[in-house]
DNA sequence: TCATAAAATGCATAGCTATGCAAAGTCAAG
DNA sequence: CTTGACTTTGCATAGCTATGCATTTTATGA
């Protein structure tokens, strides 16, 4: 049982990994050697083009398996195996795949996120504070975007192939039959932004109520008169931050607010705000849906109206998007806080992890900032 | 060799994924049976929570290869069957898995995207364009999000793990070593907005140059005399930019550009454009190495010098990022043509994929387009 | 030096799907 | 009713790694 036998297979080996000084002879001390390898896959055995634990330990000379201990931190290796392995590893261009571990342990470490767009840089910056924490937690981040819920339906079974620990969506709907079908793959789900909640659905919200009633309050307290609000696309929030404002508004004696119709985009806003302050009596306190549809109004304000902001008119919006702080802006504005939601979506996460069962879904409200900027700093009582 | 054997075995999968309903008698026609599967995996198989084209297989009576077969759209399968796994796995909420597949293609239909961050709503538009690219063509995305180009060398070898059939990083730099051990490990990679390349490394890049270029001659035309150039980060698209903004410049005649040291994001702008505007001749003519950090400059230009833009300073920038368009800036810009960039590099890829082999890395530049706006809008000899 | 404990190593196998091959069924024509 | 062509089905296996178990080697202690 000499190494010979090895070295005849190594030949094979060597033509297809450039392993041209594959033939070692490590037996100095007369170790025990592993049985020759009989895989007989040719060199051309299919595209095959990554070696294998096996082609490793063809060229280090040991076994398969101490070739996976040696890329297993804790495991029970020789220094000197581990050297040996690591070297040929190096050789070869190997890493051990993640794959096969994926297939016995039913532990992916693989999340989805899906997505609608990045046209929101508040959006972008959740997506990459998601990404970041799921990396630094051991995570990897497999992205869907999607345009409609409808599509999210469909890609479920797409996602489900994949064998994806869990899904964050920040679509905010989810259909009851998409609920349903994650629950029926065991999948758990954290909506962001949304409030759908089954066995496997959890949801993480900012309280888009309470923001929509800050700006209420807001631009009453600062002499606002005649009260707009431009909306976004309907979902969730849209509606909360709508139902918050108009709510409160109608608390403090405001009955008349008037809804335009934006689309959460900026040109949303420009377009709701023409028609908006073409009328007689325009208002001069206006809420937006999101950030980007309140520079879109302000931007039609100034530009086509000729309107000063906040003398003439006062504009907020929600989100807090990078932009809005800008001098030539300064909107005021909600601050979603990010951190925290994604902090409280990831543990949602994790509790279903460690949970194991479905145990419910849980509505995490997180609460935003109100943070008043120019856009709103009106004199009172001027 | 009744279904009896069958129906005993189906007892244990039932429990688990609530087949009340297991237990059917297919053979009205005495078809072939396949013989009882044998797998002893308990219902508590150590956290198996994902049913098995085997259960799909058991409840509807057939072998795995029909499971199979059912799910894989031009095979060899009767309606009738693959009416009854279809509802089987419908039951069971059963999907085929990808991975077993991936081990033996070797084709993992995953590509990698590298990203350093989403703060350039421009990145954050491209790094959708790929992901959508890829995703209508079968590819889904697996995000890495990486800070510095050590951090990259750091995270190829977990990439690796992964199997991804090819990496496209958006970090532009890339150390040599990393790019030898994407060599060694046969990944194709290409890089955007770099121009690395090695056998298997290819380049996609905006031709930053003539962008730079391009300024130089509108900021001159314009009657720019006093000339300044606001740095990024050391990195490829900043010294093309700025090369070919002086060089360009001193073709004209002009030998004194003022370079200020800033970092990519508005706050680098806005420091940058303080200490520029804060000389007794300060520049009228600035280019800034991107987008955000022209608008960081003409906010503190307004803000803390109360210049007018274009009267007092003309300011340029590169990428034409979204809001770059808005009114309140109108500025003038470089467009990197970011869908063909994108199309590019997913071309390059596909075609290292194709030749199987190593090719040698290829650079293709893509031209910019010059937007001409509000913020360099000067009349010519007034 | 020897016996016993500890460490290192190899073997065999689970985990899941797709597919080549052979066997069995189906259908049509003679 | 028989034969041959075609369709459908099942069996067995490749693909790669981690790990329990048995075995061999090394280290420790008397």
């Amino acid at each position: 049982m000499s190494v010979t036998g090895n070295a005849a297979n190594l030949s094979v080996c060597a033509l297809q990994f450039k392993a041209e000084t594959a033939v070692r002879q490590d037996n100095e001390n007369g170790r025990k050697q592993p049985a020759p390898i009989d895989t007989t896959t040719g060199p051309d055995g299919g595209g095959r083009l990554q070696p294998s634990s096996i082609d490793v330990a063809r060229l280090a000379g040991v076994s398969q398996s101490a070739v996976s201990r040696a890329f297993t931190p804790g495991a029970s290796v020789s220094k000197k195996t581990r050297e040996k392995v690591i070297a040929a590893a190096r050789e070869l261009g190997y890493q051990p795949s993640i794959l096969p571990r994926i297939l016995v342990t039913h532990r992916s470490h693989l999340v989805a996120i899906v997505i609608g767009g990045m046209y929101n840089p508040y959006y972008a910056k959740i997506f990459e504070q998601f990404t970041r924490q799921f990396q630094a937690q051991g995570y990897q981040v497999l992205v869907f975007f999607v345009d409609h819920n409808e599509y999210f339906d469909a890609a479920i079974p797409l996602i489900m192939r994949y064998r994806v620990d869990g899904i964050i969506s920040a679509l905010s709907i989810m259909s009851t039959e998409a609920a349903d079908e994650c629950a029926q793959m065991r999948i758990p789900v954290v909506l962001l932004n949304g409030r759908q909640q089954n066995k496997w659905v959890s949801a993480v919200c900012c309280d888009n109520v309470e923001g929509g009633r800050a700006v209420a309050n807001l631009l009453f307290q600062k002499g606002g008169t005649r009260f707009a609000y431009i909306a976004g696309n309907e979902t969730l929030a849209n509606t909360d931050r709508e139902q918050g404002f108009i709510g409160r508004l109608k608390e403090l004696g405001v009955e008349d607010v008037e809804i335009a119709k934006g689309n959460f985009h900026y040109e949303g806003g420009y377009e709701a705000a023409r028609a908006l302050f073409a009328k007689s009596n325009r208002p001069d306190a206006v809420f937006c849906a999101n950030d980007l549809t309140a520079i879109g109004a302000m931007e039609c304000a100034r530009a086509e109206y000729g309107l000063r902001i906040p003398d003439d008119v006062m504009i907020a919006g929600f989100d807090d998007a990078t932009f809005s702080s800008w001098p030539s802006y300064s909107l005021t504005t909600v601050r979603q806080n990010g951190p925290e939601m994604v902090d409280a979506a990831i543990a949602a996460l994790k509790q279903r992890w460690q949970e194991g069962t479905a145990s419910g879904g849980k509505l995490r409200l997180v609460p935003g900032t109100l943070c008043e900027r120019k856009s709103t700093d009106r004199q009172v009582g001027s």
